[in-house]
DNA sequence: CCAAGGATTGAATGGTGGTTCACTTCTTGC
DNA sequence: GCAAGAAGTGAACCACCATTCAATCCTTGG
């Protein structure tokens, strides 16, 4: 046994696959998830193709945990936006804000991360991303119905449909590249109304 | 001059152009878009798959025509459904009930059409889709607000929005096969409370 | 410096499925 | 019946791109 990997050679190794998802998440935020052929990826990150397949066993894994990732950064920045806020009312606005504010400001990467075409496999992280930002207002639904602050009503419910209100209105102004200045306030109204949030 | 083509031929290449959409719209129901190749739509419809070729340019164009029929015929029924109530509480009751009991009848078509991968070009034609039930919702919603039934707001923001908690709240039972019995009430209930219908 | 074995390379491979096209069959007006 | 031209056929084609692998380069302990 002359040779046995050593920290050096794991710490090249963590960069490299880091790189390589990194890559990933830059092409997906310039030219969406249809850009991200496996070379192009590759070429990015300063490898060669053939390297991407020693850290991902698939295509469809790679870009598992690049959604898992950048989903993540995501869920965290807006769970941290809510916990800042004392009322239900003010922690669903907070989450819209910040939702919908970091989407604007990465449309392309928006859209691959919410609607864009993509492989089943990677489809399916996508349904635990919407998972978790219902997990979160579910949360918040939660303790406001307990607090009496907002009506009864089934927390989870509420906070699937209003993903979907979220998601749904988002669509547009990221296909559009930009939002009326309205949007979000009048967003922030609609969410207020349907968690019943008293006037 | 020989040949020129007479209101039979005419006739029966229109039926074949509709053998083909319903032969796809038929795989679609039974085996998701992902069972829609070329090949196995034109078997089903009795035709080689260059017949396909001879009324569709491309797979996408075919399946954009397929998605519009399919769509329209959806939209239809909401449409007709909620006609029938006076008002705007009760226009959207009819638009859950009659959305949802449809999708569920169909779960497998209703899911490709609403959320399963599909190729980039078919997929817009999916927005036009989400935008038709909006355009319908926003009707009865401007309606309500101008009858004093509803509060201000932006019928058509409020739509959109409506339209994706719509859909989001049914890809999970979609999946699932089926809906827990008090999901198309307590979906009734929050958007009657996102409509600001007064209790 | 060496041998052992892992890491890296990138050109070649292979599978999929949409698309084409030379050929056959059918339709029409004379 | 016939020539012109359209419709129909389906096997072959081909583009695309994920994946592989034989050859090469590095790293390590001795």
């Amino acid at each position: 046994m002359a040779y046995r990997s050593t920290e050096r050679v794991k710490a090249r190794l963590s960069a490299s696959r880091g790189r390589i998802i990194a890559a990933a998440l830059e092409i997906m935020a310039g030219h969406g998830y249809a850009g991200c052929s496996v070379a192009a990826v590759a070429e990015r990150a300063g490898v060669a193709t053939g390297t991407v397949y020693r850290h991902f066993p698939t295509k469809a894994d790679l870009f598992a945990e690049v959604f898992r990732t950048a989903s993540q950064r995501e869920v965290d920045a807006v769970a941290r936006a809510a916990a800042q806020r004392a009322t239900a009312a003010a922690q669903m606005s907070a989450v819209v804000e910040t939702f919908a504010g970091r989407a604007l400001q990465s449309p392309r990467l928006a859209y691959a991360l919410l609607a864009e075409p993509v492989d089943p496999a990677v489809d399916a992280e996508r349904l635990t991303f919407r998972r978790a930002y219902a997990d979160l207002i579910a949360g918040h639904v939660a303790a406001g119905v307990a607090s009496g602050e907002l009506p009864a009503q089934d927390p989870d419910l509420t906070a699937t449909a209003l993903v979907g209100a979220l998601a749904e209105a988002m669509v547009g102004p990221l296909a559009a590249g930009v939002a009326g200045p309205g949007t979000i306030p009048d967003l922030i109204r609609f969410i207020h109304r349907a968690l019943g949030v008293s006037p």
